[in-house]
DNA sequence: TCTATATTTAACCAATCGGTTACTTAACTA
DNA sequence: TAGTTAAGTAACCGATTGGTTAAATATAGA
């Protein structure tokens, strides 16, 4: 999809990929070694498929050492991915004690924000009321 | 796939379905309202369609309401990433002096085998000594 | 130079993805 | 009953993904 973002999301839809991350935040790693724990069912072209994903995703950098070529995980692909689940964080919180629902309807404040643009920030918590369902529900004509 | 975790990756890897989110993140909405934001540049069918991606993802729920069918934020799968991505924040702590550099190049609001072992958890923040690095890279025969 | 190791590239393949148009199903309303 | 609106399904399409094998490239070492 082009944006850094979403290349980063889709580098983290793999398993394989994944472990690959895990492997390398216990320090660098050649490309060999991070194929090892795949060795059996996949080729080596197949791991360095996999390792431009995640570079292209800015998930690693690599670097030269002789015939080897290290790779090192990056912190800011992370935290630019986690920065944007943090924005959902009140929505999980939310729902953990469905038994305090009724302290949020007070604190919550409807807001007028649209998600017209693209990756819009969520803006409250979902908040549901019998109005707003019947408004949106309700036939207009 | 067919995990759930890579799955939710995948559905968040789309800036229309973030958007989706987002606009979800301030209520229930049905599907026209949905797709409101996109009608200049998709089908109701292409809607339907990310919106089922959502779902398989466990991001979604869909009820029905007469003809409408609401959909709903689902807060569990939201924090199942959420959790993923909160093993690495030791990580991107660690390293947050380049920060800035990343926030100029990530363009602003987008602000196994199947792995054999099941997503292993990363174990230590990725600190490299001289001594490892002559370990892995140094030639052994 | 020759050989072994590390890694990548090229070419190919089947499956999935994100979109389309055309048609269908479901429910309300007159 | 007929008409309208909401939403989904079917069939198709081109691009991308995740994998393969075979061959190429880069470096070290004897």
């Amino acid at each position: 999809m082009s944006d850094l973002l979403s290349n980063t999301f889709a580098a983290l839809a793999d398993p394989t990929r994944r472990a690959m991350l895990a492997r390398l935040s216990q320090g660098e790693a050649n490309v060999t070694e991070l194929a090892q724990p795949f060795r059996q069912n996949m080729s080596l072209p197949a791991v360095t498929k996999h390792l431009k994903v995640l570079e292209k995703a800015g998930l690693i950098t690599r670097s030269r050492e002789a015939q080897y070529r290290p790779c090192k995980i990056n912190a800011d692909a992370l935290r630019g991915a986690a920065d944007w689940m943090e924005q959902y964080r009140a929505i999980w919180e939310e729902s953990f004690d469905r038994l305090g629902d009724y302290l949020k309807t007070v604190t919550a404040k409807e807001s007028a924000a649209k998600a017209n643009t693209v990756d819009a920030k969520p803006v409250q918590p979902a908040i549901t009321t019998k109005n707003e369902k019947e408004k949106r529900h309700g036939r207009q004509k």
